[in-house]
RNA sequence: GGUCCCAUCGUCUAGUGGCCUAGGACAUCACCCUCUCAAGGUGGAGGCACGGGUUCAAAUCCCGUUGGGACUGCCA
């Protein structure tokens, strides 16, 4: 395989967040489209920050949206000893000095107003190594470093205002710059997509891929590069773990389609051609081009999330659409189920027939899957769980309520086919006898059978719920009233 | 403070000098449909940040202003 080759590398530091996700499925549909290789690099070379169990954090993310790598997962921290090997090549030809001094002997050092970051202070004092030296990269001084990304252009930066930046800590553990762009290098790495604030990185890693190109005599061409735009909140800040719900894995248990959370990820900086936003992977895969991507940062706008998610939930089957709520509805005994909750019924109580049933009900009234549940408790609930507000409204306040209630359940009690058609009409001409509208009239019924005021159309609930159930029902809400 | 990035409806975007009286989507409002709630249908309101240029012609090119953001770690 000769197309080119991307890489994506998060670090294993919590939950998988939603601009990772853009940013490997930018870098994934630009590997498909264009026959390459997508690299899948985890970055767990910051002992005090990773955690191993994160790793499977990131796997399960990828592996649910389906961002499958051609290569790896590898983990950086495999790669040391050509991290070493990297920083003994560059220092042995010049490019790294060592330098001791701590953050506050170079603030003690700087006037105010000086320019921020190291002062190079150690530059030509020929320290050696030992526990408190740290190597520092030898910056050019004059000249420019041109970024090429495929996003913003030619980015320039002046190399006199790039300090010396640290390449190995005293400790003698390589630092991201070096790790990365050696990694980068070594996988011969084409193209860098990434998140935008890593834009001012990218003149540090050009100069030390040129720099190990010299120094191992070894020529690969350096990346072009491509910097996404931040994904921001609606303070148009960088998306925070702290403040945003940005954990993919909330979205999954919300019940987000993974479908609908690419294709909405796909959206955010990028648009496929003509008019239409909703696209089969294949479309994104066709059509998307990196340079296309636009530079400003995008909203995470969750009600446009939602939206398409109920739309690509009504777009299923309705097989489909049964087996994709199975974790929310009957999640004892899956594989996956939503983390942070459960039915408010018992698995005893659940009857998958009933719930094939009803799905085709409350398929187009959710827009996630997670709302499934509250919608179709009442069918396997023993008593509905009422809304106190709706019942006092329509039952104990309205006397009406209980008129209804009373005649239902005496026409019910001999109607010859229990079906919704006939629940229907009979409902209507029970209403027309209190000179109230069926709208009026299906209230109090509902809601002592459901215990709302919404929910999945009620004619087609009663067939389903059964005349027993129903009746029931009616007989305990007129009790309820007392 | 320094460096860099960004700037079309509230939001995501289309637009690459004339097809723009700026298109679509979400959100929002009204109406229709209707057993509730949705879904659906129809319609409305809503935007090129500002100022200079360049050009016969600018949302589109250039400069400046303003505003927002990122980075500025011996984290990644």
């Amino acid at each position: 395989m000769n197309g080119p080759r991307v890489r994506f590398c998060p670090s294993p530091t919590g939950f998988f967040h939603v601009g990772s996700a853009r940013t490997a499925l930018f870098n994934w549909l630009f590997a498909r489209q264009n026959h390459g290789t997508f690299i899948l690099r985890i970055e767990d070379t910051d002992e005090s920050r990773d955690k191993e169990e994160y790793v499977g954090v990131i796997y399960e993310a990828m592996a649910w949206l389906g961002l499958h790598p051609d290569e790896g997962p590898t983990r950086q921290s495999d790669n040391t000893p050509a991290h070493e090997l990297s920083a003994l090549a560059l220092l042995e030809h010049g490019y790294l000095y060592y330098c001791d001094c701590t953050g506050a002997d170079v603030d003690a050092r700087k006037a105010p107003g000086a320019p921020p970051g190291y002062d190079a202070y150690c530059r030509d004092r020929g320290l050696e190594k030992s526990a408190t030296t740290a190597l520092r990269f030898r910056m050019p001084l004059e000249g420019t470093t041109v970024v090429h990304d495929l996003v913003r252009g030619d980015v320039v930066f002046e190399n006199r205002v790039i300090d010396d930046f640290v390449v190995v800590r005293s400790s003698g553990g390589v630092l991201y710059a070096l790790a990365n762009a050696s990694d980068d290098r070594d996988d011969r790495v084409t193209h860098v997509v990434r998140g935008e604030e890593h834009l001012a990185n990218a003149p540090k890693q050009m100069r030390l891929w040129e720099a190990l190109n010299d120094a191992t005599g070894v020529e690969v061409a350096l990346p072009v590069f491509a910097h996404l735009p931040l994904l921001v909140n609606e303070q148009r800040k960088k998306l925070s773990k702290r403040r945003d719900p940005v954990s993919t894995e909330l979205y999954r248990n919300e019940g987000y389609l993974s479908a609908a959370f690419v294709n909405y990820l796909a959206l955010l900086g990028w648009s496929p051609r003509g008019d239409v936003e909703i696209a089969p992977l294949a479309t994104l895969i066709e059509e998307f081009r990196l340079e296309d991507v636009v530079p400003s940062p995008a909203f995470f706008d969750v009600k446009k999330l939602r939206h398409m998610n109920g739309e690509y939930l009504r777009a299923l089957t309705i097989e489909d659409f049964v087996s994709a709520s199975e974790p929310w509805v009957n999640p004892w005994n899956r594989e996956w189920r939503p983390s942070d909750r459960e039915p408010s019924w018992r698995e005893d109580q659940f009857s998958p027939d009933l719930f094939a049933k009803v799905a085709p009900l409350v398929q187009e009234r959710v827009a996630v899957l997670g709302e499934v549940p509250a919608m179709v408790e009442f069918f396997f609930l023993e008593v509905p769980n009422y809304d106190e507000v709706a019942f006092a409204k329509v039952i104990t306040n309205d006397p009406l309520g209980p008129a209804m209630l009373e005649g239902a359940l005496d026409r019910f009690a001999t109607l010859e086919t229990w079906s919704a058609p006939d629940l229907h009409e009979v409902v209507q001409t029970l209403g027309g006898e209190h000179g109230i509208a069926l709208r009026k009239a299906q209230a109090p019924i509902r809601c002592a059978v459901t215990g709302t005021l919404v929910g999945p159309p009620l004619f087609e609930s009663l067939e389903y719920l059964g005349r027993e159930r129903t009746m029931a029902r009616l007989r305990g809400a007129l009790v309820r009233r007392g």
